[in-house]
DNA sequence: ATAATAACCGAACGCTTGTTCTGTGTCAAG
DNA sequence: CTTGACACAGAACAAGCGTTCGGTTATTAT
């Protein structure tokens, strides 16, 4: 029986579509095949366009054949434009927030995520590694957020006057999303909504910032 | 003095500029320059490239001499996977809304907008006549929806219960956005703050529907 | 009138690039 | 062992394409 190795796509495959999507990236403009070919190790063109044709029969990319350079992503296609933000989990008022493990931006493959058109990201914001938390529950609507909302955070432990961040009351046991403000006996923590009353958090409670929300996203589907 | 109609761009860079434009949207790459001449009658490859210098130099386009097809559009790329909408201006209670006047949608060229990727809209929203307001103002608190914050609207003048429309109450001289429900005796708008009370309208008071919330986007550039 | 300049044409040149063809070594099934 | 896929190499070919250069025409400033 067939025990080789040629299910689905290998080593290989994979590291002609990373070449593909970062020579894109840089280029603006998709690589020749012989580019191809010398960064990835082949040393010849009809190999390259072997593997190719494979990739396009998998549906990983279509081509022009003909013209040149004329292949592109498909699926996961981070045109040059976008950002594509990986949905880390949930946020809800009663449980902490998943972080981003350390090296976890890399291999967001075909994981859950949104795209985020980088034209409207603040402009210190864009190429930075952000995650995206769905909102459960009414427990945000303090800070304006509402059930299913889609926050986008920039890891942070810090945070500066102004900034909205999401936090960790760890002796209230609770998660909260609030305008961040240093006071002298403390922190404030000031909800989006103006007229409700800001949260005041002594110096020695335990607070952690788990990051600064960058954007909210708020797509009106159906009813609710 | 220099009368020459040779000032800024003149219709023939117009012309190539719309091409590339409508050109890369069909085949997902750019044009060669023999394609560009044919299609707008230049007969000589030499004039589409003097053309084409000049539209570097005038920032219109970025080339990379050498390769192949090697050209972007700058500042306007309406990239195949995102969808370019208006913003008409500003919703703020106490003004109506500016609604796209009937064929408005095609004359967007460098105005205000905002990108949105199409993966984050709705199936059914794509490639419709969308329009998004900037809102003005704390009034829209109880939609959970903040000043600053963008709304994108599809224009209808009927909504069904669940949506969220933005409405225009003319004897209360008021703009809002809420949930719509009918009711046996008129309307029910109720805000997507649970907290709040809806306002119910009876039949004979006048609410004109301006369109339904298809995305709320919020930017937390610097404080507030 | 004249010189300068912008707009434009056509052809030739040559590099880039995808394609194709022949050939080699490996591995598993029969 | 033989057969036949699969993975791969290398070379040669031809088409695509940007570049360059000599030349022409119209418009404008002097």
């Amino acid at each position: 029986m067939m025990v080789r190795k040629s299910k689905g796509i290998g080593e290989r495959h994979q590291k002609i579509l990373g070449f593909i999507e970062s020579y894109q990236r840089e280029h603006k403009h998709p690589p020749s095949i012989r580019e191809i070919g010398e960064h990835c190790e082949i040393s010849s063109t009809s190999v390259v366009n072997y593997y190719l044709d494979q990739l396009e029969k998998s549906g990983y990319l279509e081509r022009d054949r003909k013209i040149s350079r004329g292949m592109r992503l498909t699926g996961n296609t981070p045109l040059g434009d976008m950002l594509r933000v990986p949905v880390l989990g949930v946020i809800q008022a009663g449980e902490p927030i998943p972080v981003p493990a350390n090296a976890d931006f890399s291999s967001f493959t075909s994981e859950d995520s949104v795209e985020i058109a980088t034209s409207l990201m603040p402009a210190k914001e864009k190429g930075k590694e952000l995650f995206a938390l769905k909102v459960q529950g009414d427990s945000m609507i303090d800070a304006m957020v509402n059930d299913g909302d889609i926050v986008i955070l920039k890891p942070s432990q810090e945070a500066r006057n102004g900034d909205m961040v999401a936090v960790w009351l760890s002796e209230r046991n609770e998660t909260t999303l609030k305008y961040f403000y240093k006071e002298k006996d403390g922190y404030r923590l000031q909800p989006a909504n103006p007229t409700m009353k800001p949260i005041m958090v002594k110096k020695n409670e335990q607070v952690e910032i788990k990051g600064k929300v960058v954007m909210v996203i708020r797509k009106m589907d159906r009813l609710n």
